[in-house]
DNA sequence: GGTTAAACTTATCAAATGTTAAGGCTGTTT
DNA sequence: AAACAGCCTTAACATTTGATAAGTTTAACC
């Protein structure tokens, strides 16, 4: 029983591994189970510590992680939402092995599949199939940030606001409106003002 | 004569590749002569222009160029300054070969050495080599994004402003107020005020 | 040398966002 | 049921930033 969840739990990341890799069937199912293996973090647990040097990369199958920063006055800002089907690291840290400038914490109950440093080095250093994926995750999340940039550049608090209900329409009421304004770089005062203002716009 | 300058050329880009691909000696100047061409950019010339498909990567010689969104009002947002030494790309854009999202224009006169799309690709999907230098290059960008994200997350425009006093030390005195500012995400204007209030601090 | 355009500064007022404080609502704990 | 903590809202005031306008400096051009 339990034999056949964990499969389905690897079905989902080999899927996603294919689609990424242009459906080209690199991958078999005795190759991922040794490399990657099944891990629980219930809400409010953490996957990534500040200042931990990262030894994983997750593969989310289930639920839903914020990464967030504390600034000296102990305020978190959230940089990032990963959810179903999404990877989960603390990326530049894990890649030079220096400690993580943030927290990555369930909000969620949620399900991963981990791979460690070691096991990534080897594959990657070797296998041309992880180069290219490992390219191409790296590619969608600077894509990610470059995107996030414009909108801080360009526009303000209402705008992002708006852009954020667009662009994360399944996961925005799974998240609080406190974390809603911590990604989007104000307070939570901000953004109920500017929800009042949308309301009286439209309603 | 001419050849010399150009040799001189690609000794830095080759001395560049080796140093991201870890000193090992995987390039030759063949190699690079007959996939990098070189190209001049006088001061205000672009390099990419918002909504063309970019069909090249460049890297710098010598000058700088910025990088900018143009915003509805016509207000430039610059993402991002090349100098010595950087590549010099409309990145997502050429990888995924849609229109770019911004422009790249030349501040000082500039020498690049460039390579096509149809040769990047030759030699990203064979060769092994160019792969890791690709995944590394955009991991230094995405982590330079990284840290951008959260300088907009967290601090206010005087802090980012002396941040990028800090980060850009030789290269702030080659960019003007109004660069800085735009790169600041901030009005020219603002910035002169937050010059003048650390002239009074410090004075 | 004089003209012009752009860069930079300063001032004033308006709008957006932060700060502090208070109160309501909800769900949890005892 | 009562107490409590966390989330959300609202209000009042302070600060930051934007917008407009005017004036100065700088640099380029004729």
């Amino acid at each position: 029983m339990q034999l056949t969840i964990k499969n389905k739990n690897y079905d989902v990341l080999i899927s996603e591994l294919k689609r990424v890799n242009d459906n080209k069937d690199a991958f078999n199912e005795d190759e991922i189970k040794s490399a990657f293996k099944t891990e629980y973090y219930s809400k409010g647990e953490s996957f990534i510590r500040t200042g931990d040097v990262p030894n994983k990369i997750g593969f989310i199958v289930k639920g839903l992680m914020k990464y967030y920063y504390i600034d000296p006055e102990g305020n978190e800002w959230i940089k990032f939402f990963s959810a179903e089907r999404d990877f989960v690291a603390s990326y530049a840290s894990f890649l030079y092995q220096i400690p993580s400038l943030y927290n990555i914490e369930a909000l969620e109950n949620t399900t991963i599949l981990s791979i460690n440093y070691k096991m990534y080095l080897n594959n990657i250093n070797k296998l041309m199939t992880w180069c290219i994926i490992a390219r191409k995750y790296t590619e969608k999340i600077y894509y990610e940030k470059e995107k996030r940039e414009a909108s801080f550049l360009q526009k303000d608090a209402s705008e992002r606001y708006s852009d954020f209900l667009n662009d994360y329409k399944q996961l925005s009421n799974r998240i609080s409106l406190k974390d809603t304004a911590s990604f989007l770089g104000i307070t939570p005062i901000s953004l109920s003002r500017i929800r009042n203002k949308f309301k009286n716009k439209n309603g």
